[in-house]
DNA sequence: TTGAAAGCGGTACCAA
DNA sequence: TTGGTACCGCTTTCAA
């Protein structure tokens, strides 16, 4: 009704029930055992449609029930999937979430952390950073509990949540070489990237060890676009490249297409293999076999660490690593 | 380096510059003129390491420079695309954005509204509403503003940005007319969500006016989900259906689907198209037909909304229509 | 120009 | 058990 009134404080209930602030604050938080007191107050919260605020409280409490999760690009499928699962876990913990989209931007990672001084938020999860000695540093000194989820090696005094892409890499030139592969190759993103250059190391490697390495089947992207893409694939193709790792199942789908328009078969004539396992893959025509780097899982996995750590838990560093995994389906069978 | 010590306080920063708090206040937010004084204040901020509390802040100024954005389901093409839009506005204007992720559960609308007197965040963009009299009035009442992005016809008090599904529907059965289509079949969601209800109204109302309509060759799913369209979609093609609408990009592509398992070519034998012109729809084999609703540009306008609004700007509430177009590709031709 | 103090909306301590 | 009060960290009014 007092829609145009401000809204009521705690102070307006206690002169509406008659009681001091301090006992609506404990009848609100069952601090007190007077039911009779603890009715009058509920009236009065009602009359005067009381609700806390949060800023208040707050201030207070020191703690703000919120949780922000840095990501490079939500329209990304595995940092969506991630960034879902998180949300999730956070959401029946009781926690808000703050969505940072850093743009891919890695210098930006730095403010992010720097910015946590401020005190708006509980909690960090960042990933895919760039693992520089000043941000490790900043995450060290940093008051609210930092999760990294990307590529941690060093012994490090906060929760790290890691995958290993080369193994990714490495699933997918043997399943590649056992379905009779000769020529194998990888469209790839940019290696100052920290996807693009794990999973082309991955990729050398393995490729090597099994002797079908040739740098000239190797297309290294300037950007994870399809279109960037569709052009690689065309002149790899030509070459005569019968298997391919697509650095993102979108830049494997995009092998698909330059297959197609070179009216060659998958997986009949070519084999294509992607990364991320993402609805792309399981929707695509040929349905695509991909790499699982488990983005769920580690989204999970990262926001669990948190909250466990936010609710007082001072364990000592945690490490998980999440293996990849790979999903067969039609386009390397 | 004192990362041991709790954070430096406005007074720590006093004592350090031997001034009092209200004179640091001042100097940091440039309301002093005394350079001697506003240079002193930085060194010791520098020294103590200052960083004003947002919490503080925000209590003083009521205000907490966030703002909320609700969706049922980021995973959800359209909605990605609304948020990822919306934010980066939020994010220009200095607000940081915090997700909402409703589950699609329409009674937790309510609760997101009410939860707003928590007062929490700035404002509120909220997507997808049951436009329920019950909502609009917590709506209208509720103090902190609020954009909605849905469609609701009734003249409200708040910003509404909308678009029309039904011209959506129409648009699309329009043109498998006129690509000769003659048994023309709809694969969509359940009628009580909003875009299952309306995507489907509108069908239906095109497909009648151009005699084309043919209740049989509608499947309307109890979920907008891959494998029930897959099912779905199979029957209809036994039944000689030879132009479809998706009921969202996925959906369709389920169509594409079963069309290749009856072997069958789209676009030769079977006409596709989608609605949502996702990137799944680009991405396609063959490219997806799809009818863009403007998520992003709504995301953009509903952003706008309440940034300006929130700038106290308290102008008429708004009203932005943005009209559907069709993207032909592949799969319709 | 500067500092003291009130106030933002709560919680928690301490006496009564 | 209850109320008074200090306090969380900051901004802003008011006197000096």
């Amino acid at each position: 009704m007092s829609n145009r009134a401000s809204r009521a404080t705690i102070k307006d209930v206690a002169r509406e029930a008659g009681v001091s602030i301090s006992s609506v604050s404990r009848a609100l938080n069952g601090l007190t055992a007077n039911q009779e007191l603890i009715q009058r107050v509920k009236v009065a919260v009602e009359l005067v449609e009381y609700v806390p605020s949060q800023l208040g409280q707050s201030l207070q409490s020191q703690r703000t029930g919120q949780i922000a999760i840095a990501v490079p690009d939500i329209a990304n499928a595995s940092y969506l999937a991630m960034l879902k699962a998180a949300q999730q876990i956070f959401s029946e913990a009781g926690y808000r979430t703050t969505l940072i989209n850093t743009g891919g931007d890695l210098n930006d990672d730095l403010e992010i952390i720097k910015g946590l001084r401020q005190k708006y938020v509980d909690g960090l999860i960042i990933t895919s950073i760039r693992p520089r000695t000043e941000l490790i540093e900043e995450i060290e000194a940093s008051e609210v509990p930092v999760v990294v989820v990307g590529t941690i090696i060093e012994a490090v005094s906060f929760d790290v949540v890691s995958t290993d892409s080369r193994e990714a890499a490495r699933l997918a030139v043997e399943h590649l070489v056992s379905q009779g592969c000769k020529k194998i190759g990888l469209i790839g993103g940019p290696l100052d990237t920290v996807p693009g250059r794990t999973r082309y190391e991955g990729f050398v490697e393995a490729a090597t060890r099994h002797g079908v390495f040739d740098e000239n089947n190797v297309a290294i992207l300037k950007d994870f676009q399809f279109d960037l893409g569709l052009v690689a694939a065309k002149k790899l193709i030509d070459q005569g490249v019968d298997g391919f790792l697509g650095g993102t199942d979108i830049l494997a789908l995009s092998i698909l297409h330059a297959s197609r328009d070179a009216g060659l078969s998958v997986p009949l004539n070519i084999r294509v293999v992607g990364i991320d396992n993402s609805e792309a893959a399981r929707l695509a025509i040929p349905r695509l076999t991909s790499i699982d780097l488990g983005a769920i899982e580690r989204g999970r996995l990262a926001a669990e660490f948190l909250v466990s750590r936010l609710s007082g838990f001072d364990s000592a560093p945690k490490v998980a690593l999440v293996r990849p995994r790979i999903v067969v389906r039609e386009s390397s069978l």
